[in-house]
RNA sequence: GCGCUUGUGGCGAAAUUGGUAGACGCGCCAGACUUAGGAUCUGGUGAUUUCGGUCGUGUAGGUUCGAGUCCUAUCAGGCGCACCA
């Protein structure tokens, strides 16, 4: 019978549709397991070979889990809003939501014919009002939060008010954007204007001054890399660095948490050190230094506090406030010279030049354990966003300051014993203190960690600062000047944001005449006529009736990419539900992801912001856990195998890899599609574009031969491959078997289309065991112990392999299997449907449509997986290596329970014992039941 | 610079707690069947060899009866963070 995998894929394709065998309800009766995958974006060039791979490991594992009874949620959706539909709207004026649905339709249709186990009835799509009515939701409670340190958790911002009317900023201790001090009779005696401005500095979601890469011309922010010498990539345009008011998310808040996260749950070791290191954590201490001949005072940060007695000179971030306070008049137009010189540079030149440049500002400042004077210099390697925008420099031992230091020829003063200071800072934290004593205090003969340690201790106990932990994790920027992202539910009243009603969400986004920035700078929402908001009628619009009484404009900016894909997992578990984002009730079963699969490049970004997004939904008593994701994998990136052909300079004639080096030649990338084996197909190639329709060809051995190199899968290397065209030629389960046979899942590995006959040679063999010409070979008959050895090992094998995530050598041991029953003549049925079952996450077509063919009407998926019995494992003789002092020999035939004495002798015994025997003495004997024996001699 | 990670045939890769290195597939070689083969099936395939062996897991040491696996140093590639005080 042949393997016809046309006609069985398209059947059960249509069949699983029509029956919803994946359609999966709540189920208390059974245990359930969440698996997921990062939703696609869905491009205009729709899916390659790479994209379904983490698809493909998890289909496995979902089919698996369901064999093995739990009842598995594995939803598909797509993270559709996106920069590139807004783009190709802006050149073409096609409305993105109208190209964003055609890609949409091209996904699915790719997706369907690879035969996963997605239960379509709960597909998401992050611009579908019903959709980012959640995501606008979340937006508002957070809006409505304030971050409680003490109870590290997000709280109503009403409490809060409360509290401020009672007691003011008075040991309060929230979250905040700056430190604030009023108390109770101030913020009662406040206008509503300046109330909610004071709110603005705790709310979850706030309004926040931030600096941003301004282009005027575009209009618009632009990230750095869309920066390249102070002009804009597109169109080099002068880009300026300018504070901006945008949306920001309080993650900083939650920095703790988000670090402590890490601990309970099974992640990769890499990808959690990269979010460690992301959010930053380091502890230090924060002090105080007094204005030389003044009363004023600012605060450093620092993790030496123990190099209190070298720091020799003091600087602040050039966009520091301390700046304007701190200098005199008489180096005025120096700094603000400086200051101007410092805002053209974007963040990336002024990393990548790493130039020392700085300015002094007038001021000295006291050393509080010295009293000493030490001038105050601006420079921008000391960043605003981090601690509190000010440092002590101490150039022994900081190698920025030692560069600064030496550049403007400041004093450095070694503070370790035997370090050599004069070429390089001595930056490890490790020595004997020494010339640090003042009258009062000294560190002199301490380590450097005792050092750090006492001088903390000092500094509380004298009131001269405080310990401090810092994260570098900042706040999100959560606006963009962009068309095609959720609205904001926010209208303006005297200019302060406020926030819809819940009921009147979604707040739908509005069509608009063009999808570029006003004429005025505003963002394109500014193109929309129906764009204010009602507050008697609570609906939207006109906004030429904008009253500021009852009507008032509503917010511009839409929200950024990661503000959809932040929750989607939850939405997942009720995706229709129009109460709420998702009922307690599927929230409580599903729980969390199980397992989560998709690529590293989401580690500081989504995998973020996703964590943050459900400690916030966590507080606020919609999420049941305060991780999303329990188990993450992470699937490496398919890369592209291109090929290349050689053509003769100044000619039409092209050369064969082989001979290549006789000639003058340039390399050419030609479409992997007309390549195989890394033959060329001449006749495809000279139909593959005109110019080369009378190409000529020097052969080897009658053939063209092309080179070939490891890239990017791009459509300019011409190495993209479809993964229909794959379907096409040899089925969707030879595609999924040999997506999971090239490596480990996690490894970044090129595609290769050659080996792929492999698998489909194996499918043919295994489809084959079931057949004697046209007609089925399965019989009731007992199976053999060696069908049954074959069976078990294999139980086992996959099994095992499953559980850990490692299928790439599961295929293996169903190609030896295969072989093994193929060559034992098996018929048992016994033997054969188990088998079957254990492929049928790997090939979901072939597997189901040989069980209906043996008898069976429900789906192959409603079977119980095999367990293995170690009896039929065992062997009656074993054939042990024998070796002599770790070289090993020859073997040996004993029984599987032979003890290790009668093995010993076995060993000795043998006829070819005496020769390596001949003039040694043994030693030792060591034998290591069912393995080796190793006789050591002299 | 700091952190993580990976180095095994012509290629993709296996290898349990340290126990016969290279499973399985590709490619290659030989054979069978064919008018034919870019089809199918069978066998072989780390290197070297005086056919006894010898050498082989990036490199150099170490521990051990025995090391791809453990330890130390070092080299190379990949990824992440990067003036974070």
């Amino acid at each position: 019978m042949e393997y016809n995998f046309k006609e069985i894929e398209s059947r059960w394709r249509k069949q699983w549709a029509e029956l919803k065998t994946y359609k999966v309800a709540e189920d208390p009766s059974k245990p359930k397991y969440y698996v997921l995958n990062m939703f696609p974006y869905p491009s205009g060039a729709g899916l390659h070979v790479g994209h379904p791979l983490g698809y493909i490991a998890s289909d496995i594992f979902a089919r698996y889990k369901r064999l093995r009874g739990f009842n598995v949620l594995n939803p598909m959706g797509y993270d559709a809003y996106g920069l590139p539909a807004e783009q190709y709207a802006i050149q073409t004026g096609q409305h993105p939501a109208k190209t964003t649905e055609q890609n949409i339709a091209r996904y699915r249709e790719q997706l369907d014919k690879i035969g996963f186990c997605f239960d379509w009835d709960r597909e998401v799509r992050t611009c579908d009002p019903q959709y980012y009515h959640w995501t606008q939701w979340a937006f508002r409670r957070m809006f409505l939060s304030f971050y409680c340190n003490k109870c590290q958790s997000a709280r109503p911002i009403e409490e809060l008010v409360a509290r401020l009317e009672q007691k003011g900023t008075e040991g309060l201790d929230v979250a905040q954007t700056e430190e604030l001090s009023f108390t109770a009779e101030e913020w009662n005696a406040m206008t509503q204007k300046e109330k909610e401005e004071v709110l603005m500095n705790y709310r979850i979601a706030y309004l926040g001054e931030t600096m941003v890469n301004w282009c005027p011309k575009l209009g618009t922010v632009l990230a750095n890399d869309e920066v390249v010498d102070g002009v804009s990539v597109r169109g080099g345009h002068p880009v300026v660095q300018k504070k901006m008011k945008q949306w920001c998310l309080r993650v900083s808040a939650y920095a703790q948490r988000l670090l402590d996260g890490l601990d309970t749950i099974d992640w990769t070791d890499s990808l959690k050190e990269t979010q460690r290191n992301w959010i930053g954590r380091s502890e230090g201490t924060e002090m105080e230094f007094k204005v030389a001949g003044s009363e004023d005072s600012f605060t450093i940060f620092t993790t030496r506090a123990d190099t209190i007695f070298g720091v020799t000179f003091m600087v602040l971030a050039p966009a520091s406030d301390l700046v304007a306070q701190l200098t005199t008049h008489e180096q005025k137009a120096e700094v603000e010279e400086y200051l101007a010189a410092t805002k053209k540079r974007t963040e990336r030149e002024r990393i990548s030049d790493r130039k020392v440049t700085g300015v002094f500002s007038g001021s000295y400042a006291v050393n509080p354990f010295t009293g000493e004077s030490i001038p105050i210099w601006i420079s921008d390697y000391v960043l605003a966003g981090y601690g509190t925008g000010a440092i002590m420099a101490v150039p022994a031992h900081d190698s920025r300051d030692y560069a600064f230091a030496k550049h403007f020829n400041l004093p450095i003063v070694p503070l370790i014993e035997g370090c050599d200071v004069s070429e390089e800072s001595f930056d490890a934290k490790e020595g004997i203190v020494c010339n640090s004593q003042s009258e009062k205090f000294s560190l002199n003969g301490l380590t450097v960690q005792e050092a750090i340690a006492a001088t903390k201790k000092y500094v509380t106990e004298n009131g001269l600062g405080r310990v401090k932990v810092n994260y570098r994790l900042r706040d999100a920027i959560f606006s963009r000047q962009r068309y095609w992202g959720e609205p904001f539910p926010i209208y303006y009243k005297n200019g302060m944001p406020q926030v819809l009603p819940e009921e009147c969400l979604p707040l739908e986004l509005p069509e608009v005449s063009k999808f570029l920035p006003t004429e005025t700078g505003e963002p394109p929402l500014g193109n929309a006529q129906l764009w204010a908001w009602d507050t008697e009628k609570n609906a939207v619009v006109d906004k030429a009736l904008v009253d500021d009484k009852t009507v008032f404009p509503l917010e511009l900016s839409t929200m950024p990419g990661f503000a959809g894909s932040s929750a989607y997992y939850l939405r997942y578990m009720d995706p229709r539900n129009d109460k709420a984002l998702v009922s307690r009730e599927s929230d409580e079963y599903w729980k969390s992801v199980d397992l989560y699969v998709g690529g590293s490049e989401h580690a500081t970004g989504h995998l973020i912001y996703s964590r943050f997004w459900n400690k916030f939904l966590f507080d606020i008593g919609v999420s049941c856990e305060q991780e999303p994701f329990r188990k993450l994998v992470n699937q490496g990136m398919i890369q592209g195998r291109s090929n290349f052909v050689y053509i003769i300079k100044d000619t039409n004639t092209f050369v064969s890899f082989g001979l290549k080096d006789e000639y003058d030649t340039t390399p050419i990338h030609v479409d992997v599609n007309i390549v195989q084996n890394d033959i060329l197909d001449v006749e495809a190639f000279r139909s593959w574009r005109p110019e080369y329709k009378d190409a000529e060809f020097i052969l080897e051995d009658g053939k063209y031969v092309c080179g070939w190199a490891v890239e990017k899968m791009s459509k300019s290397m011409y190495n993209v491959v479809n993964p229909d065209l794959i379907v096409e030629k040899y089925g969707a389960d030879t595609l999924r078997i040999y997506e999971m046979f090239l490596g480990p899942i996690s490894q970044s590995k090129p595609w290769d289309s050659n080996g792929i006959d492999g698998s489909f040679r194996f499918l043919r063999r295994f489809w084959n065991l079931f057949f004697e010409g046209e007609d089925l070979a399965v019989a009731d008959v007992a199976p053999g112990k060696e069908n049954l050895k074959s069976l078990h090992k294999l139980i086992k094998k996959v099994t095992e392999d499953i559980e850990v995530f490692s299928y790439n050598t599961s295929v293996p041991a169903f190609m030896v299997a295969t072989t093994e029953l193929a060559q034992q003549k098996c018929r048992s049925r016994e033997v054969l449907e188990q088998a079957l079952v254990l492929l049928a996450p790997f090939a979901p077509h072939i597997c189901e449509e040989l069980w209906h063919r043996l008898g069976h009407s429900e789906t192959i998926f409603d079977a119980a997986w095999p367990e293995y019995d170690e009896k039929y494992l065992k062997e009656d003789t074993l054939t042990l290596p024998v070796s002599f002092s770790g070289k090993t020999r020859y073997t040996i035939e004993v029984a599987a329970d032979a003890q290790n004495a009668e093995v010993e002798k076995a060993a000795l015994e043998h006829p070819s014992a005496a020769k390596y025997l001949e003039g040694k003495q043994i030693v030792k004997i060591i034998v290591v039941p069912k393995r080796i024996v190793n006789i050591v001699i002299k």
